[in-house]
DNA sequence: ATGGTCGCGCAGCGA
């Protein structure tokens, strides 16, 4: 089983990005995040023509997360409270795939420190942890993932020095990172490939992509039992490459059967 | 190529 995440910055621009690469790489599910789509112009269709289900959650414009599932989709949940957007947007949805609960996130930016956004951004941290302790159990099997706007240590930048002062790294957003990892989460790119200097973000501006420096702010967490049956997890920098790229790579884990 | 973001939506903001 191949599951997969990838901020596709528009789902409408990235549509032919996101086909062929459904078609090159084959995951059972993908997570998306930032379809900027309404529910309405969600391409169904063309997911279905390819042999996926889809859900998607979102209000247009900004924000949006989807789930793509080869392997089964239900048990759809929109939002903390499981019905529609939270406060800060369409950034949270999750379903059953396969056997597995998968929900798909897109964090807050958070902006700049000591701003409002950068304060929604820790409390909406606070709220899925929340959401974690009171809607899951990390003895099940549940992948977390998508743009958590993070980057969990200075192994997953190109220069910590450069962020000093910025969001992404700051301690306290760390500190809430880390707290989805102690309430039973494991990061499965990690424990594939501990090596720095691995990123899935690539700003678009002044050539950053060809000049690697980017960080890594997209994940696949999960629970111990399904961490057990990982095999292999890759970042796709191909695909942050060619014609109409998202700003953003996908990221994949591979599983054992069950 | 001697510069250099993109998406949304049509000005300027958000990332």
């Amino acid at each position: 089983m191949r599951i997969a995440t990838w901020n596709v910055n528009s789902l409408k621009v990235r549509l032919p990005r996101v086909m062929e690469w459904l078609e090159l790489r084959g995951p059972d599910v993908l997570l998306m995040q930032e379809t900027k789509l309404t529910d309405e112009a969600a391409p169904l269709l063309p997911m279905r023509m390819a042999g996926y289900e889809l859900a998607h959650h979102g209000e247009g414009r900004w924000n949006g997360v989807a789930i793509a599932s080869r392997v089964g989709l239900d048990q759809i949940s929109l939002g903390f409270e499981g019905q529609g957007p939270d406060a800060e947007g369409a950034r949270f949805i999750a379903a059953s795939c396969g056997g597995v609960r998968i929900v798909s996130v897109y964090a807050p930016n958070g902006r700049a420190l000591e701003t409002p956004f950068y304060t929604a951004k820790l409390d909406w941290y606070d709220r899925l942890a929340a959401w974690l302790v009171r809607a899951a159990d990390p003895s099940t099997e549940l992948v977390l993932g998508g743009d958590l706007n993070v980057a969990p240590t200075d192994d997953d930048v190109y220069d910590p020095a450069a962020y000093v002062g910025t969001t992404h790294t700051s301690p306290a957003e760390r500190e809430r990172f880390h707290g989805l990892l102690d309430w039973g989460l494991i990061d499965g790119y990690r424990k594939h490939h501990p090596e720095p200097g691995r990123f899935t973000w690539w700003d678009y501006r002044a050539g950053n992509f060809h000049k690697g420096l980017g960080m890594r702010i997209d994940h696949l967490l999960m629970t111990r039992s399904l961490a057990e049956r990982s095999i292999a997890a890759e970042i796709d920098r191909e695909a942050r490459k060619g014609k109409l790229p998202s700003d953003h790579a996908p990221l994949w884990i591979d599983f054992d059967p069950a």
